[in-house]
RNA sequence: GGAGACGUCGCAUAGUCAGGCCUAGUGCACCACCCUGCUAAGGUGGAGUCCUCGUAAGGGGACCGAGAGUUCAAAUCUCUCCGUCUCCGCCA
């Protein structure tokens, strides 16, 4: 939900966003006459209102004897009050309506258009060459005895697999290596529900735009969860939290769910896209002057995390039209891919400023006492795709991988994957 | 799944049976000031959230788990839903 007074005060700027959005300007235009007419609507309510409760108090200390013509006298204005609180319900409903369909104002700087319109930050690391023909992530998992793709599509159903030996606990590994990061980091570990109730799904923006991305239980009237992002927004729902100690930072590990709608046909192959996944989610409460430190902060973290995995990447500042409603800015790491000679999309992080916030009614005290929406970021630190480029970039000629120095502590100190190995 | 009890301003509670004197009382905690040289001291006052009118001072409205209803009037009566607790049943 935007600021309504931003959109009173200064609609040029939510109209230069819906711009460089590619969104319609003319919503903006919607949204300040619904306004107008929400304001209209409930001061004249109020102002019945207070008639009423005035009228109330003469008849409850009338005489007797007077009271029955009281009564009569006000049936009128209680109707008058009960159709005014009707129409500033329904002009209450209609403003909501109208800005919601506006996106959160980017923040300046960040490139308008399109998908392809991204804006490379930085490449780090070398891109791997190879002195043999290199195996995709599939290959060297099923010589691994790490993915098994066929008995996941026999139980489940394509895009779903079973990660199997090395496969299984190189997940955990790097789960583990990536909490630990997270807590040395003051992040605090929370496993969270991955069912939730629609008014959450709502609050985060899901239901908006990835509907149908969304696995929803009919029977339940409950959704599952696409990231842990959904839980980690949806925890300090309708609460006033403490900010004066900083930040406070959360380290989501669930399970994560995906119709993959619309997406037939593309990255068949693997575990590059997939129904269900593990993924480690930081995501972070913080007061609004400080969102875009934090928003860099959390890059940071998560380009730490790739490096010390040996990874080549790029860093890319996400167009305007590419980031969705909640975000006000998205950086994503992708990371190289080998086999399909192109980086891949490894992290996400976003910045939601008070958009997310407002929605969920998550709000901190400032310094003059009052209370304000919060500022809400969320970034990847680990997923189970990474497997992919990890795979991938330490692969050997023999079908072996090195294993990153950074993960062996997590996995007994085990050094070389090797084909044929339990 | 069945039966019952409960949900009130940060916490704890009163109020609900008999609707209007509840702009919700009290205790604790909190903030300011006063008093007092000390370890659960006393006094006075203040204080919630959201919306709205107003340049402001200051008004008005809403909120007693959520929603709907009855009524001139609902914390209080009715219905639906959610949650918590107790007992029974079932259970990987």
């Amino acid at each position: 939900m935007i600021d309504p007074v931003l959109l009173r005060e200064n609609p040029d700027a939510l109209k230069l966003s819906q711009r460089a959005r590619g969104d319609a300007e003319s919503l903006v235009d919607d949204a300040l006459a619904a306004d107008s007419v929400r304001r209209a609507a409930i001061t004249s309510f109020e102002a019945l209102r207070a008639e009423q409760n005035a009228f109330g108090k003469r008849v409850a200390q009338a005489a007797p004897d007077d009271k029955k013509a009281l009564v009569a006298e006000v049936q009128q204005l209680a109707a008058q009050v009960r159709a005014a609180g009707v129409a500033a319900t329904e002009a209450e409903q209609a403003f909501t309506a109208a800005a919601t369909r506006i996106a959160n104002p980017i923040i300046p700087g960040v490139p308008s258009g399109g998908e392809e319109n991204f804006v490379t930050l930085r490449e780090v690391g070398e891109v791997p060459s190879f002195d043999f023909e290199p195996r995709d992530h599939l290959e060297i998992g099923e010589l691994l005895g790490a993915i098994d793709m066929g008995r996941g599509a026999k139980v489940s159903g394509a895009r779903f697999y079973f990660l199997r030996g090395i496969g299984a606990r190189l997940e955990l590994a790097l789960m583990n290596m990536a909490l630990d990061r997270a807590l040395a980091a003051g992040f605090i570990p929370l496993i969270t529900p991955t069912l939730v109730k629609p008014e959450i799904m709502a609050g985060t923006g899901f239901l908006g735009e990835h509907a149908d991305e969304v696995y929803r239980l009919a029977e339940d009237d409950l959704y599952l969860t696409g990231t842990s992002e959904v839980a980690l927004a949806g925890y300090h729902a309708d609460e006033i939290l403490d900010l004066t100690e900083g930040p406070i930072r959360y380290a989501g590990w669930s399970t994560c769910y995906r119709r993959e709608a619309g997406s037939h046909g593309k990255d068949t192959r693997g575990i590059l896209r997939v129904h269900q996944f593990n993924k480690l989610e930081m995501f972070v409460y913080t007061t609004p002057e400080e969102a875009e430190a934090e928003h860099d902060r959390l890059v940071a973290w998560q380009e730490a995390m790739l490096r010390s995995l040996g990874l080549s990447y790029r860093v890319i500042d996400v167009a305007a039209g590419d980031l969705g409603s909640s975000a006000a800015r998205k950086f994503d790491i992708e990371a190289w891919v080998p086999t399909q000679g192109a980086f891949r999309e490894l992290t996400s992080t976003s910045n939601c400023t008070t958009f997310q916030a407002r929605r969920l009614d998550t709000r901190f005290r400032t310094e003059s006492g009052k209370t304000a929406p919060v500022a809400t970021l969320n970034g990847t630190l680990a997923t189970t795709r990474w497997l992919v480029a990890i795979l991938e970039t330490h692969q050997r000629a023999d079908g072996s991988v090195t294993v990153p120095e950074a993960l062996r502590p997590y996995l007994g100190g085990l050094e070389l994957l090797v084909p044929g190995a339990v």
